[in-house]
DNA sequence: ATGAAAGCGCTAACAG
DNA sequence: CTGTTAGCGCTTTCAT
């Protein structure tokens, strides 16, 4: 391996100007020339791995999510990666897969060093882990957070999940639903269930406890299974409320392998709003959370606790949903109401 | 921050000794007794970083794929991080979104050892660079590959691709089907596409130049696209070859718009098998592809020329890959033959 | 089994 | 602007 040494003796000069040049710092010209020679011939190329070391940087930041079968987090991962590149970092992704070891290893990376900082959206495990390490600083910025109360002593960015609830429950209530169907994960979407119930016991309207079904991932096959249930069992029911788009995508066919039309028999509503959702038959109506300023906000409180740890405050960042309607949903039924 | 040192001085011991407490070595047991506490009291956590350096590697492999907007390449991901994982190696994704820049960010990552090793899928750009990392040995092993001839001097575990094509294709013959459309991402599914061609061409059957559609990116909205244009232009086309599913998606959503039922008026086949293909209305056909054994051998392959340099020799493994029978392929109509 | 010493490849601090 | 001198925190000899 040729090191900086190496380079330094080819070219007659010290280390010390080599790191400079290398750095960008001033340099006279013939020094700079004779250094960049030299590099060149002896094909050297720096060793990231020591000048972490010596700089107590890593410059790398780690991107946790649950699982990337949700498009929701690749969407979110995307718009990440290009805000941490524009500051110079280097991106790094995992999952947990809701899995706890999985998990603690993604804080070890932390807290031994690995990395500068680490975004991490809530899963089933986290939220224990996470309020341990705020007690030391490691710098962490908590994202896509639901479970209250934040933990103190750590940022967030999320969105007011309650208020996306409460608008999935508002366009139903307007459409005239008043037999509704709701498909949450558990204890993850707790939010986004209250919202909704709450827009719900405004209008006088309590939920038959029946037609609340939790599922222990917010997967596609969940919402299909608990659709088909909800379906099956409650005829009267005319909208079901998935706290997710991958689970309402599950609902759509269930319903439609049962023979009920969508819109027409049954609205079906979800919550994410990711992209598959504009093609689904019929495109899904849903609350859309603003992917990308969520992104660029965590990324920016992170890069502000590693780079200025002194003056940061732990800050609650949330940002508003909104309805985006399509084609699952529509007034109920004159003979249904 | 507290260091093996602080360890050792509070133990009463010497660096040596917590080191070997930390990596397992035989320790008196009054020793390992003493090192423990002392680290448990100081709260120390190694400095992964420190042991990179002084080890010469960091134990992070990075597994790079072009998109994760394609669960394809989701699903895998998946599949070689539990494989990593297992060997005590820490996973890192990173995504090039066919830009050559963030393609080049990769491989410094790895000439600057910042990984150990790279598992890299074929996307638009990495081709060229690969070939010239082979030259300097650090190690690389291709997957998902397809464009020919194969890089020498390095690994490359991939499907048998133009299997693929040729399967998809000998499907639709049996249909019944003559008339197909094909789109292709061009130029990264060359091989699908030739497979697929030449299983016509050994039935004496030349397919149309103008029902041959390429596209820049294998996205859903590229596959609806072209679908509609061959749809629309050729009403003699009975089935169509998507060489990817999300593409095929695209393609079932257009037929549909346009009045064309899915299968009877026309029949559609991807190839990739993602795990939503199975909910496609209606469920698609589709060629698999074993993406659990593709991630497994390429990680093999991979560990093995980073632990025995040496003895590592580039070969290639190919994989087969096997039709999926779902709903959205049925025999021609015979008013249509 | 443990201690002492050297070194991984780089950056930082200072003097010139 | 450049050279010198010290580390960064760990692992690896090599004695003991």
């Amino acid at each position: 391996m040729v090191t900086m040494a190496d380079v330094a003796r080819k070219a007659g000069v010290t280390k010390q100007s080599v790191s400079n040049v290398l750095a960008g710092k001033p340099v006279r010209p013939e020094t700079l020339e004779k250094v960049i020679t030299a590099v060149k011939e002896l094909g050297y190329t720096p060793n990231l791995v020591a000048r972490a070391l010596a700089r107590g940087k890593t410059n790398l930041i780690s991107f946790v999510v649950p699982t990337l079968k949700n498009p929701f987090y690749a969407e979110i991962a995307e718009e990440v990666e290009q805000t941490i590149d524009e500051f110079g970092y280097q991106f790094i992704l995992s999952t947990t897969r809701n899995d706890l070891k999985r998990s603690r290893q993604q804080f070890e990376f932390l807290t031994h060093r690995a990395i500068d900082g680490m975004l991490l959206a809530e899963d089933h495990y986290s939220s224990y882990d996470a309020k341990t390490l705020a007690q030391r600083d490691f710098p962490i910025v908590l994202y896509s957070w639901e479970s209250l109360p934040y933990p103190d002593n750590l940022s967030v960015v999320s969105i007011d999940f309650r208020q996306a609830g409460f608008l999935a429950a508002s366009h139903l209530l307007e459409l005239g639903h008043r037999n509704c169907g709701v498909i949450y994960e558990n204890p993850t979407h707790q939010l986004r269930l209250s919202g909704f119930l709450d827009a719900f016991r405004m209008n006088g309207i309590t939920i038959h406890e029946n037609w609340l079904r939790s599922t222990a991932d917010a997967s596609y096959e969940s919402g299909y299974l608990q659709g088909k249930n909800i379906l099956r069992d409650f005829p009267q029911v005319s909208a079901i409320f998935a706290t997710n788009d991958l689970m309402a995508a599950g609902v759509l066919d269930a319903a439609q392998e049962m023979g009920r039309d969508v819109p027409k028999d049954i609205s079906v509503i979800g919550l994410d709003d990711i992209a598959q959702s504009a093609h689904t038959r019929p495109p899904l109506t849903s609350i859309s959370i603003p992917k990308k300023a969520m992104a660029r906000e965590a990324v920016l409180l992170l890069l502000r606790s590693i780079e200025y740890s002194a003056d940061s405050l732990p800050v609650i960042t949330l940002l508003h949903p909104a309805l985006v309607i399509r084609r699952s949903t529509a007034p109920i039924e004159e003979s249904l109401r």
